[in-house]
DNA sequence: GGCAATTCCGCAACCGCTTGCCGTCCTGAA
DNA sequence: TTCAGGACGGCAAGCGGTTGCGGAATTGCC
């Protein structure tokens, strides 16, 4: 066999690609001179800036983050590991991130997984990419909270918390904001409980059930508990297999989140001709737009979005800035959205 | 002071960030073997890559794209540029482009902004990561553009389309379904109809309400239209202003999107006690997943998601390997989701 | 075993920018 | 006028890889 030509597919880049070499000769300094004047706080007199920031939008230039990210070690740009975004509820801590990054002059680089497990072949390329941080909205194990430490890029978990060792994390009290719901649900004279919950791998899950439920039990009630998978669909197949579990007597529903609420409501009225609350009450967690949709009026538990992505933002800022800041959990109390899709107080007749 | 010999340099080993060098050295190679070993069809023996591989999953060494990215000129990024992520729509969208990309060995900067018009400050950021190309799925003028070209960053639009220059995009057939929904809906005896249109500068709104009001006027019928801005609550106030002007004589609501659509059924059966489709016939566009719950059923145009954003990233991709490639635009047609929220056959009588 | 053809791998020159270290030049004070 | 002290800006050494080139080692073949 012929030994083949070293083929190598260039593009002829002509044009492309304008460097700070160009503008420097066609401003009459040096390539330094140059990138002094794209560099806050460096030296250069008014005059020559002046002289080259104008060589430099003639020439369409702007400094090549990749090159000076080299040589500063610092890229600006964060990694946000998402697991699945069809969620309703990450679009919007999505949305909230990207903003509050980009006012801080920090780029964005998405991973997002179908599922929380799939992290690992992610990690490599969010290393390779030598981004400044990251803030992750999924279950990091601690083989890879180590990594993380070990090549010093700071990570700030989202409505997580690390498992054994200590994480810089926000998040939502889910406990709390279960208890809430529980109380009101008990003080209102529910009798027989139901759970809806989340994918098994799913940590925010795990934290509702065992919020609810432990209420639950010092409230000397009890619940069935069914999976869930965070989805419409298993909002009424979840209820579903409840009616079928306990023949038909459910007082209250708790669900893992609002959109298996918003399920489990549809359900009830439209294919069990049950009547939300009447017959049953329905309560979800997250405080997802949908809820407060007037079909719905969801009772539920709405999270802080706004000042939990703040807090994710400026604590991982923080870390970049000082990477032996010592790991802080903040933890933000949910507010409770009445809504009507509960009775949540004992006064409220069931008319119905 | 003496001129100092060459430094050589030591492996400080400053615990952050190993490098190829670092690799090299324990496995007693040279430093591009080393490199050679990370890069597909490099010239290496197996027993040398073997020994480097090891050495470098002992130190945990990652190849540093940032790096590679400057001397390839191929920083493997690509910019996806989204207006408003909050839209429900977006974020399927956005997920099944990571996807693909990611699948393709690319990742995704996120460029999320506000308004379609306030794309100006972002695109700087896009040039300065010298990204491989671009995604987006927002109004870019034709000085965008033309920036685009001058760089070579090739750029597919995502249900948009150039103003006038052409430039390779992916769409779905706004005027193509609402001519659908339109026939279906006069088919069904429909008389009075009511647009609510989205913000002024969104081009798949003005592309909708054009073709709908273009096939209306076909057949003979036209609409009052009233603005809205593609959420919730304006499907709801759009609705209203809509009963205003018509004195509460209206058959059939034909909104720029789902989410309106949705924001309408609520307003006309919950606050305006009208039935749907029983006095008034409500259809959206997009098919997103709310409009399939039950209490929905939303009549609507769904967007191929799957088969759009298959389009744009082998599009993008294509066009990032050949940059000479032509533009092209791919149009797909949506399907029309029968739904129960309008009365789109003549034979349904309307009992009520 | 001898010789040519491969296969491997080291060398070194970048990629585009940042920055420490001076050398210039300008300004103001004596 | 002289000189000290800044303010500017050029020089050049990298940052961590990639890759063409050529030498050394290995292999194939007779």
């Amino acid at each position: 066999m012929q030994k083949a030509p070293p083929r190598r597919k260039i593009p002829e880049r002509s044009q492309s690609s304008v460097t700070s070499y160009d503008v420097a000769v066609r401003a009459g300094v040096s390539q330094s001179a140059v990138s002094r004047c794209f560099r806050p706080g460096a030296s250069i007199a008014p005059k020559t800036r002046q002289r080259v920031i104008e060589a430099a939008s003639e020439l369409g230039y702007f400094p090549n983050a990749i090159a000076s990210g080299l040589i500063t070690k610092r890229s600006n740009m964060v990694a946000v590991l998402i697991s699945n975004l069809t969620n309703l509820y990450y679009p919007e801590v999505l949305a909230e991130i990207t903003r509050r990054l980009s006012d801080r002059g920090i780029r964005v680089l998405l991973f997002a997984t179908a599922a929380e497990s799939e992290v690992d072949g992610v990690l490599d390329q969010v290393f390779r990419y030598r981004v400044d941080g990251a803030i992750a909205a999924l279950r990091l194990s601690p083989e890879h909270l180590r990594d993380f430490a070990r090549r010093g890029v700071p990570v700030v978990l989202y409505n997580r918390s690390g498992e054994r060792e200590p994480v810089a994390s926000v998040g939502c009290d889910s406990v709390g904001g279960e208890r809430m719901l529980i109380d009101r649900l008990v003080d209102a004279g529910h009798e027989r409980f139901g759970i809806i919950s989340g994918p098994a791998d799913s940590y925010v899950s795990q934290e509702r059930v065992r919020g609810a439920e432990q209420r639950l039990n010092e409230r000397g009630r009890k619940a069935i508990v069914v999976p869930g998978a965070f989805d419409y669909q298993s909002g009424s197949a979840g209820l579903q297999s409840l009616m079928t579990l306990t023949g038909g007597k459910l007082d209250a529903l708790i669900c893992a989140n609002d959109l298996m609420a918003i399920g489990a409501i549809d359900c009830a009225r439209n294919e069990l001709g049950l009547a939300v609350p009447g017959d049953l009450s329905i309560v979800g967690f997250d405080g997802v737009a949908p809820a407060t949709w007037s079909s719905y009026q969801l009772s539920t538990i709405r999270q802080p979005v706004r000042r939990m992505t703040e807090a994710a933002v400026s604590m991982l800022i923080e870390r970049i800035e000082d990477p032996d800041l010592p790991p802080e959990v903040r933890t933000f109390a949910g507010a409770l959205i009445e809504g009507s899709s509960a009775r949540l107080k004992a006064q409220t007749e069931p008319a119905d």
